[in-house]
DNA sequence: GAAACGTGTTAGAGATTCCTAACTTAAGGC
DNA sequence: GCCTTAAGTTAGGAATCTCTAACACGTTTC
């Protein structure tokens, strides 16, 4: 009987408008008791009759439980979705803001449309790019401060080489008991070709 | 008389549909002497009828020359659209591909999506943080091959000290001669507080 | 020159997302 | 209990982008 409604596989893949809404709920549910139409609406900058028929929508795809005049949950499948959303969009923004310095209102826009861009594997692989920065030392906060003075005023060849040099020592100071063994081999870079 | 006809201010902002045409456009045009409808149908997969219904839009909207049955043409004004997303894919291709390490399929694909969703001011950041990376030696290309390592294994601290100090002594050697006056400064180093 | 084929157009329609205008419901004030 | 008001819904329509089906053009082939 029930053959053609138990849509469990091939189901069509949800536009990112949709993806938008699942994470508006998601957000707004976490601030408040519970999310009304209006919540959504101011939120995602949209009259409620949108919103309305957008709950519609998503309620008859199984992400929402939404009865007409009362608030919307989301289902355990609209959740997945919409935290995966958040996930994603918190990833991005950091590396808006943290890396590439914007600001965070333009960060935040930016990130809403790219979080529908970016694949899972092209997120993984920002993810451990920001976290490699921040592992190693040589590659640390001061690092990323040494770019915005770089933006400010792109250095010549010559002021790269003396900042290299500076960090460099610090570093050789700091933890030269471990490789005392290695000043022969310095000599081989003391005649470059 | 024609007072609401020189629409010269106030137009509408382009879609990122319309900018897709007019990129593919753009980058077709390098290629083949001459730019045609099942081209453009080709290379953004979508049927004639579509096109010849955007070339249609495009026209009246001053950013290509199209007579039909004959092949399209960029206006200097879709030019300037079309070379602008261009850049901007190259960008973020390369960002993706060079840094993130992303195949070149998938980082095409990414990159025709976020070339829309990314400002022109957050393009610049980004460009100059790629040019930082490349400016300065210590976060050279050595630096993103141990993030490749990276990757594959995440590092102790300890390691990652080591690494440090290898690089800076490599460093420290190359530049010697430059810095031969700045000997007395390198004492500051040596008892840090 | 006519058939065949590739290319392109027109017509019409569907999906998605949004809107305004008008009506309905729910909740408080009095 | 009634009236006001905020919140929400329904109805209807517009913009954008896409499709299929059917028709038109133009070149090649025989």
């Amino acid at each position: 009987m029930d053959k053609a409604k138990t849509n469990t596989s091939a189901e069509k893949p949800l536009t990112s408008v949709m993806e938008d809404y699942l994470e508006a709920i998601f957000d707004l549910d976490k601030e408040k008791k519970v999310v009304r139409v209006k919540d959504i609406a101011k939120r995602l900058d949209v009259k409620m009759p949108t919103v309305t028929s957008m709950f519609k929508t998503l309620s008859k795809r199984g992400l929402v439980h939404y009865e007409k005049y009362e608030y919307v949950e989301l289902t355990d499948k609209g959740s997945e979705v919409g935290s995966e959303m958040h996930r994603r969009h918190k990833i991005l923004r950091r590396f808006l803001t943290d890396i590439l310095n914007i600001n965070l209102n333009t960060a935040d826009e930016e990130a809403c449309k790219m979080e529908h861009s970016l694949s899972a594997g092209t997120l993984d692989s920002l993810t451990d790019f920001m976290a490699f920065i921040q592992a190693c030392p040589r590659a640390g906060e001061d690092w990323l401060e040494r770019f915005e003075e770089y933006r400010r005023k792109p250095w010549s060849q010559d002021k790269c080489v003396k900042q290299s040099d500076q960090f460099s020592c610090e570093f050789r100071e700091r933890t030269a008991s471990l490789e005392q063994g290695r000043s022969s081999q310095e000599k081989d870079f003391q005649n470059p070709s």
